[in-house]
DNA sequence: CACCCTCGAGTTCA
DNA sequence: CTCGAGGGTG
C-alpha cells in the first residue's frame, strides 16, 4: 500500500468511527428512549455515508457496525440481555506497519519505558464474554453493544471446549473471559456439506454463520431441528483472547494470564507471540499477512498488545478502546456488496449465462463490478436475490465470485432472479441443447448477433487464427456496427473478402468502459465513433486526398486477415468453431489428416482413431458438416485463398510424426519465462516431439517454470517433478532429458 | 469406474 | 488463472 493510501485509509477509519458512534447513539435514542434524536433524512444520509465508505474501504467493514446489523436491536428481543460486567470495548485499528510503529512509539513513550509485545492472531469469528462465578459458568453473552448484550449460555454449552467449571484451584469470586466463536475453515467446509444433505441452504461465510448458529433458539425448534442445531453448535470452536472484570489476578503479564486460563481449562490460542520489539512484533504482521491461509481459522488481522498489566491501567482507554492494544487489519478477502442486478449474457457457442452487476467494490487488490453465477441453478442454490447485500471474494485471488446473501440485511424489496425465456440479444427462445441440461442456450448460432460476435471474436483470439486487432471491439464493429445497416459481417463467412471499402464506413457506438452503457452527446443522441478511418493529414490535403484516410489499424487488420490465409490448419480447424474441437483436439486432428477434406470424408470411426479424439468429438465434427451454412464458410474461405490443408503432408493416417528429443513426454509451462513467449514455449515442447500439458498432474514429466509462476509449482513441487528454469528448458528442447540433470530441484 | 485432461467462460491487471 | 462440466483413457 502506497504511503497516501495508508493516510486516506486512516481519515476514512476516524471518520467511519465517528459515524458509526452517531448511528449508534441516535438508534439508542429511538429504540430505547423511542424519541428520534435526529431526523430520519440525516440518520439516512448518515449510514449511506458510512455503507459509502465501507465500500471504498472494505477494511473498515467489521461485525458491530451499523451496516451489519438491522436496524435497533431486534435480536434482544429473542434472548435475554446480560449486562457485562465490565464494559467490552473494541480496538482501534491500524492498517499499515508504519501506522503501527507510530503506535508502538506513542505508547511506549507514555509509558517511558521499553515493552513486551504480544502478538496474536485476530480470529474473525463473533465476540463472546463468559462469566464465571468461584470458578463455574454462570452466563455466555454476545457483545452487543459493548455494555448489553445477548444471552447465549444455553447454547454456548453444545460448543466444545468450553468449560462449565473451571479446572485446578484459586479461582476468583468473578471473572469474565473474552473470547472468540468461530468455526475453524474445516468445519465450515463441513457444516455446509451438511447443510446441502439437510436441504438448507449453505453459508456464504464463516463468520455470519457462527453469528446466526449462536443465535438460533432451542425453544422454536422441532426435535429434528434440535438435532441439526447441536451438530452445528458442535462444530463451533472458541478461543479466548482476554479478561473483563477480574478481582486482583495473580499475573503481571497477558501472556501469564493466557498461561492461567489455560492451566484452568480453557482454549488458548497456540498462534501467539511475545516479542521484545516493536520491528519483530512487525515481522508476526507480516508473517501471518502472507500465511493467512495456512492458519486453521480465518483471520481478518494482528491483535498487538502491551504485555505488561501495569501498564494497561496507566494508559488507560478512550471512551471506545484501550491504549494498550491495537488491531492491524489485513485487506479483507471477503467483502460485502449489494446486489443490483442480475443480467444474461449470450457467449459464442449461444450458452446463456446470468452474472451478477453489483455496487462496484475493492476486493483483493481490484475493483470488482462483475461475477459470473455460471447457470440458473447457481443461482437459486446460491440463494441471492435482486437487491441482496452479498458476499464476494477472489477465488484463487483471481476470479470474482459471489459466495451468497447476508439474509440478515434484507428489508423486503428484493426480488427473485428469473431466467429470461428468450436470448437477450436476439429474442428466440431459449432451450437446452439435450434434454436434462441445466444450462439455456440461443439456438440462432447463424445469426443471433452476440454468438456471430463471439465466433468471430474467438477466430481473432490467439488460440484461433491469432488474427492482431481483431478482438472484441473489432468483432463488435464487424459484425454490428451502426452505420451501415449490413455489417459487413453477417456471419463469419465473409472474413477473408473483406475490403477497405467495407470498413471505411463502420460507425459504432461509444461506450463507456466502466458502465458499458452509451455515452451520449451533449443533444441526448448515442456518440458516434469511425474506428476504421481518419481526417487526411495536410500533406494529404495537399496531394488532392481530402477525403478520409484508413486508420492504422484498418490497414493492420486487413494485412492480418491475408496472413492468416496460410496459417496452420489446426488455426483454421480452431476459426470454424467446431464444439469440443478447441486447440488440442485441431492439432491432432490436423496432424492426422493433414488437409480438411481429409476430415471432412472421414467416418465416424476414422475420426476416432485420433489420439485425444473419441466418439462424441467425432460425432460433432460430422454434425457440423451437416449444416449447410457451416458448409458455406469452408467454401467462401476456400474461394478467398484460406489453405486448407498442410502443405507437404503425407496424408491421412500416415504415421504420426514421431522422434524428436521429447519424444514420450509431457511438459507444462507456466509463468513467464524468459526468451519465450507462452505460446512460443508450447510451440517448442511439441516441435521437439514432447506433449504439451496446461496442468500439472502425476503424468507430467518437467515443469518449466519461470517467474510469476503461481499454483501450477505449488503443485509440481508437492508432486516432487522436475522444474526448470528457462535456461534449463532450453537444455532440455536442444538436447533432451540427459542433458539436464534429474531431481535438481532449482 | 477412476482418474486425468480439455473446453469454455468470465475477469482484471499490466 | 480458476472453476465446472463433461469427454477420453487405462
Amino acid at each position: 500500500m502506497t504511503e497516501s493510501a495508508a493516510e486516506s485509509l486512516h481519515a476514512a477509519a476516524e471518520e467511519s468511527a465517528t459515524l458509526t458512534e452517531r448511528i449508534l447513539a441516535a438508534r439508542d435514542a429511538y429504540y430505547d428512549r423511542n424519541q428520534p434524536a435526529i431526523a430520519d433524512a440525516e440518520y439516512d444520509a448518515l449510514v449511506r455515508r458510512l455503507e459509502e465508505l465501507e465500500r471504498l474501504f472494505p477494511e473498515l467493514q467489521s461485525q458491530d457496525s451499523p451496516t451489519q446489523t438491522v436496524g435497533g436491536r431486534a435480536e434482544t428481543t429473542l434472548f435475554d440481555p446480560v449486562q457485562h460486567a465490565e464494559r467490552m470495548l473494541s480496538l482501534d485499528n491500524v492498517f499499515s506497519v508504519p501506522e503501527f510503529l507510530d503506535w508502538a512509539d506513542k505508547a511506549e513513550r507514555d509509558s517511558g519505558r521499553s515493552v513486551h509485545y504480544l502478538c496474536e492472531l485476530k480470529i474473525d469469528g463473533l465476540a463472546i464474554n463468559l462469566r464465571y462465578e468461584n470458578g463455574v459458568l454462570v452466563t455466555a453473552a454476545t457483545r452487543g453493544d459493548g455494555v448489553v448484550g445477548e444471552d447465549v449460555t444455553e447454547n454456548i454449552e453444545f460448543v466444545p471446549g468450553i468449560p462449565r467449571r473451571l479446572a485446578g484451584t484459586g479461582h476468583p469470586p468473578l471473572m469474565e473471559v473474552r473470547g472468540e466463536v468461530f468455526f475453524p475453515v474445516r468445519s465450515f467446509a463441513e457444516l455446509n456439506a451438511d447443510q446441502v444433505k439437510a436441504g438448507e441452504r449453505v453459508f456464504a461465510n464463516a463468520r455470519n454463520a457462527a453469528s446466526g448458529s449462536l443465535r438460533q433458539k432451542a425453544s422454536t425448534k422441532t426435535p429434528a431441528q434440535l438435532g441439526l442445531m447441536k451438530a452445528r453448535l458442535g462444530r463451533l470452536r472458541m478461543l479466548v483472547h482476554g479478561i473483563g472484570a477480574w478481582e486482583r489476578p495473580a499475573a503481571s503479564e497477558q501472556s501469564e494470564v493466557y498461561a492461567i486460563l489455560a492451566g484452568w481449562g480453557l482454549p488458548t490460542s497456540e498462534y501467539f507471540r511475545v516479542t521484545r520489539s516493536k520491528t519483530e512484533a512487525a515481522d508476526f504482521i507480516e508473517y501471518y499477512g502472507e500465511n493467512r491461509a495456512r492458519v486453521s481459522h480465518e483471520i481478518d488481522g494482528i491483535v498487538i498488545k502491551i504485555d505488561e498489566l501495569e501498564l494497561h491501567a496507566e494508559l488507560g482507554a478512550t471512551n471506545r478502546a484501550p491504549r494498550w492494544a491495537i488491531a492491524y487489519k489485513y485487506p479483507p478477502e471477503q467483502v460485502n456488496t449489494k446486489l443490483r442486478d442480475i443480467v444474461v449474457s449470450v457467449g459464442r457457442t449461444g450458452r446463456a449465462t446470468p452474472f451478477a452487476v453489483m455496487d462496484k467494490v475493492r476486493v483483493a487488490g481490484s475493483e470488482v463490478r462483475q461475477a459470473t453465477l455460471h447457470n440458473q441453478d447457481v443461482v437459486r442454490a446460491k440463494g441471492i436475490l435482486i437487491g441482496d447485500t452479498i458476499v464476494l471474494r477472489k477465488a484463487g485471488d483471481v476470479i470474482p465470485e459471489v459466495l451468497g446473501p447476508v439474509v440478515e440485511l434484507r428489508d423486503g424489496t428484493e426480488r427473485e432472479f428469473v431466467m429470461p425465456s428468450n436470448c437477450p440479444e436476439c429474442g428466440t427462445p431459449l432451450a437446452p441443447a439435450k434434454e436434462g441440461d441445466i444450462d439455456l442456450r440461443c439456438p440462432n448460432a447463424r445469426s443471433c448477433p452476440a454468438q456471430v460476435r463471439g465466433r468471430v471474436e474467438h477466430i481473432g483470439s490467439r488460440g484461433g487464427l491469432d488474427i492482431e486487432v481483431l478482438g472484441e471491439v473489432a468483432a463488435a464493429a464487424l459484425t454490428q456496427p451502426t452505420v451501415p445497416a449490413d455489417p459487413p459481417l453477417p456471419t463469419e463467412a465473409g472474413l477473408f473478402d473483406l475490403q477497405l471499402a467495407d470498413l471505411l464506413p463502420i460507425q459504432v457506438v461509444v461506450r463507456d468502459a466502466e458502465t458499458g452503457l452509451p455515452k451520449e452527446d451533449d443533444d441526448g443522441t448515442a456518440r458516434q465513433r469511425m474506428p476504421f478511418q481518419r481526417s487526411p493529414t495536410a500533406a494529404e490535403k495537399k496531394q488532392g486526398r481530402t477525403g478520409p484516410q484508413p486508420s492504422s489499424s484498418a490497414l493492420k487488420l486487413l494485412a492480418e486477415i491475408d496472413k492468416a490465409r496460410t496459417k496452420p490448419l489446426w488455426r483454421i480447424l480452431v476459426s470454424l468453431n467446431i464444439r469440443h474441437v478447441g486447440p488440442v483436439a485441431a492439432r491432432a486432428l490436423a496432424n492426422h489428416f493433414g488437409s480438411l477434406s481429409a476430415i471432412r470424408t472421414a467416418t465416424r470411426e476414422e475420426l476416432a482413431e485420433v489420439d485425444g479424439v473419441g466418439g462424441i468429438i467425432a460425432e460433432a465434427v460430422l454434425d457440423w458438416f451437416q449444416v449447410d451454412w457451416h458448409v458455406d464458410i469452408v467454401d467462401r474461405w476456400t474461394a478467398a485463398g484460406v489453405q486448407f490443408s498442410t502443405p507437404g503432408h503425407p496424408g491421412p493416417g500416415a504415421a504420426e510424426t514421431a522422434g524428436g528429443v521429447l519424444s514420450g513426454l509431457t511438459v507444462v509451462a507456466t509463468g513467464s519465462l524468459e526468451g519465450f513467449t507462452r505460446e512460443g514455449a508450447q510451440e517448442a515442447i511439441i516441435a521437439a516431439g514432447g506433449k504439451s500439458a496446461s496442468s500439472v498432474s502425476k503424468n507430467t514429466d518437467y515443469v518449466a517454470a519461470g517467474p510469476g509462476a503461481g499454483s501450477k509449482l505449488a503443485k509440481a513441487e508437492g508432486l516432487g517433478i522436475r522444474i526448470l528454469d528457462a535456461d534449463e528448458f532450453r537444455l532440455l528442447l536442444a538436447e533432451g532429458p540427459r542433458a539436464v540433470t534429474p531431481g535438481v530441484i532449482s
